[in-house]
RNA sequence: GGGCGUAUAGCUCAGCUGGUUAGAGCGCGAUCCUGAUAAGAUCGAGGUCUCUGGUUCGAGUCCAGAUACGCCCA
C-alpha cells in the first residue's frame, strides 16, 4: 500500500473529472461561507509550516461547503509589494542601498521586483496542488495590479474625506551614510555589543515658574544621565516615574533632585538627603534650557511647552538617575507627543550637526565627533556633572557599519487612535481560537493602540495617492483613476499606477494658484495591502458591489501567531475604519512548527523541512493528518518526519486495512449495498452507536472550529472498528452463507466505512476520496460525483445507545484483565477454560455481553459474583469526590478508619452498599453516615484463582484443565498451524485443501472429536493421519506432547 | 525591559469546573494473538508533572514568584 501513489491516481481523477472547479463552484449561494486567502509572497520557497498554515484554512472551507454552503473567497492571492523585495532585489543587483536604486533607474529597479514576487510562483502553486488546499489558482488576487492598488487609493480617499490621514513625524533608525531608513529587521543585524559611547551626567537647572514644589527645590538642579550627548541639543524635556520616590539631596554644597533608589550610585554615600517626593508631584517643574531650540531644517519652532518635567511609567530605575532626558526627534517621540513636548532637532540625516548650532563651534561635525565637543561645552556652562565611558549594546548600518541614529521623519499616518473604542468593540465580536488572544495579546495591542504609519520611502509598493503643492502646501488623495484623468486631463488607461509613472501626472494647485501638484514620493506600507485584501480582491467599489456585500467580511481566516499585529490587526483595522465591524469572524491562530529539537525552523539554522520530502515519502494526507492529529494547532509543535510516519501507521493504515478487510470479503460474497440491513447484533449496534456518536461529536468540534479533538475522536473510532469490531466479527464475514446475522455484519461495517470516509474528507482528502469512490459511487451514479461535494454525515441521535456504550466500555476492561489474568497464569488465549469468575462494579450487569466475553477469553462460562456468595472479601476507600466536602478535614482518618475494618464489617458494609444502602463507621470519636456513593467497593482476590483487578472490576480464573479441554486446546492449535501452512504456501483464502497430520502424537481421540471443526476452520476436504504426501507442504508444530508434523495440498 | 503563550515518561502529546494508583501513542524488553493488518493484546522498565513558596482535608490542575523557550513589542 502506497499513499503517495494512490494519491497521485486521485489527483489524476480530480484532474480528468474536473473535481477541483465542479466542487469550487458547489454549494447553495444562499448559504455563503466567506474565506479570506491571506496572501503569501512567492518570492521564497513554501516551508512546511505552509503546509501547516494550508491544511488548517482547506480543512475548515471543506467542512463548511460540506454542510452545503457556497464558500466565497477560496481564490489565490499573492503578495508582492514591499521592503523584503526590495531588499532581495538588492541583494540579486549587488546594491548598497538607496543611491544605487536611484543611479539604476526605478523603472528598472521595479521591473526587477516585479518580476522577483513570481521566482517561486510555481513551486508554491504545486505544493498547494498537492496537498490539495482547494483554492482558485487561475484567478488569485495580486497586490500590484492597477486594479487592486486604485481600491486602495479609494480608501486612501475616504481616510482623508474622514479626516483620518494626516502627516507628522515618526523615529526611524536611519544610516546617515546611505540616506535611508532601516527596517527593524535590518537593525536587528546590526547591534554590537561592548560598544565604546560616552556617559555623560548632566544638570538641568530648576527654573521657578507656578508649581508647588518651586519654593523647596529652588537652586536644585535634575540630574539625568545619557550616553548620546549629541542629542543634548535637541532636549524637549524631562521625564520621571510617577510611582517612583525621588529626593532633594545635597552633594558638596549642591543641591540635585535624583530618584531615591539611585541617589548613592550617582551622588555617593555622602549625599544627604533634603526631602522626597512622588514622581507624579514633580510634573510640570521648569528647568531652563541648555541649548536654543531648533525646529526641524533649523525652522523656528514654539518653544512655549519645552523644557518641563513629565511623567511616565516607562522611566526605569534600574540605570541611569530615575530622570530620562527626552530628545523626541531622536527617539523619543512617542513620549513627546504624548505630553505635547516640541520636536527640536539637533543633526540633519547626514548625521551632522545643524549650522545652527555655527557659533558653539561643533556645527557640520559627523554626530559621533560632536560628542567630546558638546561634553565640553556643557562642562564650561557649568552643566556637566561628571562623564565617563560606557561598553554598551548600540545598532550599527548592516551594510556600511556607520553607527545608526534615531531619526523623526516627516512620516504619513493613519489616525487609528480616533477609533481605538471602536477597534476594541469590534475585537469583542471575533471569535479566536485560541481564546486568550482575543483578551491577550490581540486585546492588549489594541488597548495601545498608536496611530498606523502608513508611508514608507521606497520605491517598489503601492504609491500613497497624495499629491502636495510645492507652493501652498495644498494637498489633494486621489480616488480613482478617472479621478487622477480628470487633474491630469490625460488619458490614465494604459498608466501603470507604480513609480516612475504615477510621478508624472501634475497638475496646477488651483489653491494658490501659484504652485504645481506633484505626487509625494512615498509609497504605502505593504501590510496595508494585505490589510485592504477584502476590498481590493474585488475591486470594490469600482465593481463587484453586489458580491461585496456578502463577501465584505470573513466567516473565517487563519494565520500563525506571527500575525497578531500584520495581517490579523491590519484587516481588522481598515475594515473598522471604513464599516466598523470586524473583518473576520472567527480565526484560527496556528502556533509555529519547530525543528526537531524544539528550535525555530529558519533558513539560517538550516533545519527548515522541506515539505516535498514528507510528502513525497508519506503523502499529503499523512502529513496532513499529523497537522491535526498531532496536537492543538494553536500550541507550538516539534515537527519531524518520524512523527508523520508515525501517524501513518497508527491512523491511516489502520483504516486501509479495515476497509481492505471488508472489500476482500464483499468481493468473495458479491455483497452490495443495496438489500436490507439484517438482524443487527448487540455489537452492531454497539458500532453503530459509536458512529453515531463520533459523528455528532466531529460536527459539533468543527463548527467550533476545532481541528485536533475530532482528529483524536477519529483515531479512537477507528482503533475501537479495527481492533474490536472487526476482530470480534471476523467469523461472520467468513465461511458461512448470506444470512441476516452477516447480512447485518456487513451493512454495520459498510455504514461504518462510508461515514468515516465522509468525515475524513475536509481531514484527508485523498483518502476519503478513494473509500467513497469505491464503497460509494461504484454502486450509487447518482450519489455526489466527490465525496468533496456530498453532504456531511448528520447523527442520527436515536441509534447512540449510550447504555450500550457504557457496557461495551465495562466488557472491553474485562477482556483486559482477563488477559492480564491468562497471562499472569501462563495460560494461553488457545486453550480453553472451564469458568471465569467476574465481579463488576455495584450495580452494573453485562449478562447480554457474556457470549461476547467468554468467546473472547475462550472460557466455558462466565460466573458473575456478588455480595452474597462468599467467594471474594471486599475493601473500602472513601469517594473523594462526595465525601471531600461532607467531611473535609476528616478525610485522612476516614480513609484510615474504611481500610481497617475486620473483616466482618467490611462484609456487612458490602451488603449494605450493594443494595445501595449508608452504613457507619466511628472516625475520631464521630459516628459519620457513609451514603453508598460515599465509598469506593474492591473486590478482593479469591483463593485459588488467577486474577487480575483493576477500575472497580475483579475477574478470575478458574485454571483447573480437563482432558477435554486440553483435546480441544490440541484441535485449535492444530487449526491455527494449519492455517499458518496455507499462508506459507500461498493459498487464496478461498482454496480447499487436503490435510496430513503427523502420527508421531497420539491424536486419535482430538481427530474423532474435533475432525469437523478443524476441517471447516481450515476449508480442509480431507484430514487424514500419517505420513504427508510428496506433493503435500509440510511444516512442524510444537505440541506439550512432542512435535507434529502437517502437509498440506491445494485441491485443484 | 514589557505583553502573551508554552513547560507532564527517552520522543510526540492528553489530563474537564482541585479528588482516589497521572494517562495514550511511538520507541525498548519479554510473552502472546492473528487467513484483514505495515497491525493488535498482556506484562515490564521508564515521571521529584521545570523550580520555589502559598491556599486546601487534598494541587499536574488554583494563587504568587523564579527559570528556560517561542512570538510580538520596546
Amino acid at each position: 500500500m502506497s499513499f503517495p501513489t494512490l494519491e497521485d491516481e486521485i489527483a489524476a481523477w480530480w484532474e480528468a473529472h474536473g473535481i477541483v472547479k465542479k466542487t469550487l463552484a458547489h454549494g447553495d449561494a444562499s448559504r455563503p461561507f466567506v474565506f479570506f486567502e491571506g496572501p503569501p509572497t512567492a518570492n521564497g520557497r513554501p516551508g512546511i509550516h505552509h503546509v501547516e498554515a494550508r491544511s488548517s484554512k482547506d480543512i475548515m472551507v471543506r467542512f463548511n461547503r460540506m454542510l452545503g454552503k457556497k464558500v466565497i473567497g477560496a481564490r489565490g492571492g499573492w503578495d508582492t509589494h514591499g521592503l523584503p523585495v526590495e531588499l532581495e532585489v538588492e541583494k540579486k543587483l549587488g546594491f548598497a542601498g538607496k543611491p544605487d536604486i536611484e543611479k539604476y533607474g526605478i523603472t528598472e529597479f521595479n521591473a526587477a521586483c516585479r518580476q522577483s514576487v513570481w521566482d517561486y510562483i510555481q513551486e508554491w502553486e504545486k505544493l498547494t496542488q498537492r496537498i490539495a488546499f482547494w483554492i482558485d489558482l487561475e484567478d488569485p488576487y495580486i497586490t500590484y495590479d492597477n486594479k487592486y492598488i486604485e481600491s486602495l487609493w479609494w480608501i486612501f480617499k475616504q481616510l482623508n474625506e474622514r479626516e483620518l490621514l494626516y502627516r507628522d513625524y515618526k523615529v526611524t533608525m536611519h544610516c546617515p551614510r546611505c540616506g535611508t531608513s532601516l527596517s527593524d529587521h535590518e537593525v536587528a543585524q546590526g547591534y554590537q555589543d561592548n560598544t565604546d559611547d560616552p556617559s555623560v551626567w548632566i544638570r538641568f537647572k530648576h527654573t521657578p515658574t507656578n508649581h508647588a514644589l518651586d519654593a523647596q527645590v529652588a537652586d536644585a538642579a535634575f540630574l539625568a544621565w545619557t550616553t548620546t550627548p549629541w542629542t543634548l541639543p535637541a532636549n524637549a524635556g524631562l521625564a520621571v516615574n510617577p510611582e517612583a520616590t525621588y529626593v532633594l539631596a545635597e552633594h558638596d554644597g549642591q543641591r540635585y533632585i535624583v530618584a531615591e533608589a539611585l541617589v548613592g550610585a550617582v551622588l555617593g554615600e555622602t549625599a544627604t538627603t533634603v526631602a522626597s517626593f512622588t514622581g507624579v508631584d514633580l510634573q510640570g517643574l521648569r528647568y531652563t534650557p541648555l541649548f536654543a531650540g531648533v525646529g526641524d531644517n533649523g525652522a523656528a519652532i514654539d518653544l512655549s511647552s519645552a523644557y518641563r518635567v513629565v511623567a511616565d511609567e516607562f522611566v526605569s530605575l534600574e540605570d541611569g538617575t530615575g530622570i530620562v532626558h527626552i530628545a523626541p526627534a531622536y527617539g523619543d517621540l512617542e513620549i513627546g507627543r504624548k505630553y505635547g513636548l516640541p520636536t527640536l532637532f539637533s543633526v540633519d540625516l547626514a548625521g551632522k550637526v545643524l549650522s545652527s548650532f555655527e557659533s558653539l563651534g561643533f556645527a557640520g561635525l559627523f554626530f559621533k565627533e560632536a560628542d567630546p565637543k558638546i561634553t565640553r561645552h556643557l562642562k564650561e556652562q557649568g552643566a556637566l556633572f561628571k562623564s565617563g565611558r560606557v561598553l554598551h549594546t548600540y545598532p550599527f548600518c548592516w551594510r556600511c557599519k556607520t553607527p545608526l541614529l534615531f531619526y523623526a521623519k516627516q512620516s504619513w499616518y493613519i489616525r487609528t487612535t480616533a477609533l481605538k473604542q471602536q477597534l476594541i468593540d469590534n475585537n469583542k465580536k471575533i471569535n479566536w481560537v485560541p481564546e486568550h488572544i482575543q483578551t491577550g495579546r490581540f486585546g492588549n495591542w489594541l488597548e495601545n493602540n498608536i496611530d498606523w504609519a502608513i508611508s514608507r520611502e521606497r520605491y517598489w509598493g503601492t504609491p500613497l495617492p497624495v499629491w502636495a503643492c510645492d507652493n501652498c502646501q495644498h494637498i489633494d488623495v486621489v480616488g480613482s483613476l478617472a479621478e487622477l484623468g480628470e487633474r491630469w486631463g490625460q488619458d490614465t488607461a494604459n498608466l501603470d499606477l507604480h513609480r516612475p509613472f504615477v510621478d508624472a501626472p501634475t497638475w496646477a494647485c488651483h489653491a494658490c494658484e501659484a504652485g504645481t501638484m506633484q505626487r509625494i514620493p512615498d509609497v504605502a506600507d505593504c501590510w496595508f495591502d494585505s490589510g485592504a485584501m477584502p476590498i481590493a480582491q474585488w475591486h470594490y467599489p469600482f465593481e463587484n458591489q453586489e458580491l461585496f456585500e456578502v463577501a465584505g467580511q470573513a466567516d473565517y481566516i487563519s494565520e500563525a501567531i506571527d500575525q497578531t499585529r500584520g495581517w490579523f490587526y491590519t484587516l481588522h483595522a481598515v475594515s473598522t475604519l471604513l464599516f466598523d465591524r470586524p473583518a473576520y469572524k472567527n480565526v484560527i491562530c496556528l502556533g509555529h512548527l519547530l525543528d526537531g529539537k524544539g528550535d525555530k525552523m529558519s533558513k539560517s539554522k538550516g533545519n527548515i523541512v522541506s515539505p516535498w520530502e514528507v510528502v513525497e515519502k508519506y503523502g499529503a494526507d499523512a502529513v496532513r493528518w499529523y497537522m491535526f492529529a498531532a496536537g492543538q494547532p494553536y500550541n507550538p509543535r516539534r515537527f519531524s518526519a518520524d512523527l508523520v510516519s508515525e501517524s501513518l501507521r497508527q491512523f491511516l493504515l489502520t483504516l486501509w486495512n479495515t476497509y481492505s478487510f471488508f472489500t476482500t470479503y464483499a468481493n468473495v460474497d458479491g455483497w452490495t449495498p443495496a438489500v436490507a440491513q439484517g438482524d443487527l447484533a448487540a455489537i452492531d449496534r454497539w458500532a453503530l452507536a459509536r458512529l453515531n456518536g463520533l459523528v455528532r461529536d466531529v460536527r459539533n468540534d468543527l463548527t467550533n472550529y476545532d481541528m485536533n479533538t475530532p482528529a483524536k475522536r477519529l483515531e479512537q473510532f477507528v482503533d475501537e472498528l479495527s481492533n474490536w469490531y472487526v476482530r470480534r466479527n471476523r467469523r461472520r464475514f467468513w465461511g458461512s452463507e448470506m444470512n441476516g446475522d452477516k447480512q447485518a455484519a456487513y451493512s454495520t461495517l459498510y455504514t461504518c466505512l462510508v461515514t468515516i470516509s465522509k468525515l475524513l474528507a475536509p481531514f484527508t482528502p485523498f483518502v476519503a476520496e478513494s473509500l467513497y469512490q469505491n464503497l460509494v459511487r461504484s454502486y450509487d451514479q447518482n450519489a455526489a460525483e466527490s465525496v468533496h461535494m456530498a453532504l456531511f454525515p448528520e447523527a442520527d441521535l436515536a441509534l447512540i445507545d449510550d447504555e450500550l456504550i457504557r457496557k461495551t466500555d465495562l466488557l472491553l476492561k474485562a477482556v483486559s484483565l482477563g488477559r492480564a489474568a491468562r497471562k499472569n497464569a501462563g495460560m494461553r488465549v488457545r486453550q480453553p477454560l472451564s469458568e471465569v469468575l467476574v465481579r463488576l462494579p455495584r450495580g452494573e450487569q453485562l449478562d447480554e455481553l457474556s457470549a461476547e466475553l467468554s468467546d473472547e477469553l475462550n472460557i466455558k462460562s462466565v460466573r458473575w459474583l456478588g455480595v452474597g456468595d462468599g467467594l471474594v472479601s471486599y475493601r473500602f476507600k472513601p469517594n473523594l469526590r462526595s465525601v471531600g466536602k461532607k467531611f473535609g478535614k476528616l478525610v485522612p482518618a476516614l480513609r484510615e478508619v474504611l481500610a481497617g475494618l475486620s473483616s466482618e464489617q467490611a462484609a456487612d458494609a458490602a451488603h449494605k452498599v450493594e443494595t445501595g444502602a449508608s452504613f457507619e463507621v466511628e472516625v475520631e470519636g464521630q459516628t459519620l453516615t457513609l451514603a453508598a456513593d460515599d465509598v469506593l467497593m474492591e473486590a478482593s482476590s479469591p483463593e485459588g484463582y488467577a486474577v487480575a483487578e483493576g477500575e472497580g472490576l475483579l475477574v478470575a480464573l478458574v485454571t483447573t484443565l480437563t482432558d477435554e479441554l486440553l483435546r480441544e486446546g490440541i484441535a485449535r492449535e492444530i487449526v491455527r498451524n494449519l492455517n499458518d501452512a496455507r499462508k506459507a504456501a500461498d493459498l487464496a483464502i478461498t482454496d480447499k485443501i487436503n490435510a496430513t497430520l503427523g502420527s508421531e502424537v497420539d491424536l486419535a481421540a482430538v481427530v474423532a472429536e474435533y475432525a469437523d471443526y478443524i476441517k471447516a476452520e481450515t476449508l480442509c476436504e480431507n484430514l487424514s493421519v500419517g505420513d504427508a504426501s510428496a506433493n503435500q507442504h509440510t511444516s512442524t508444530m510444537e505440541l506439550e506432547q512432542g512435535k507434529l508434523s502437517l502437509g498440506i495440498s491445494k485441491i485443484a
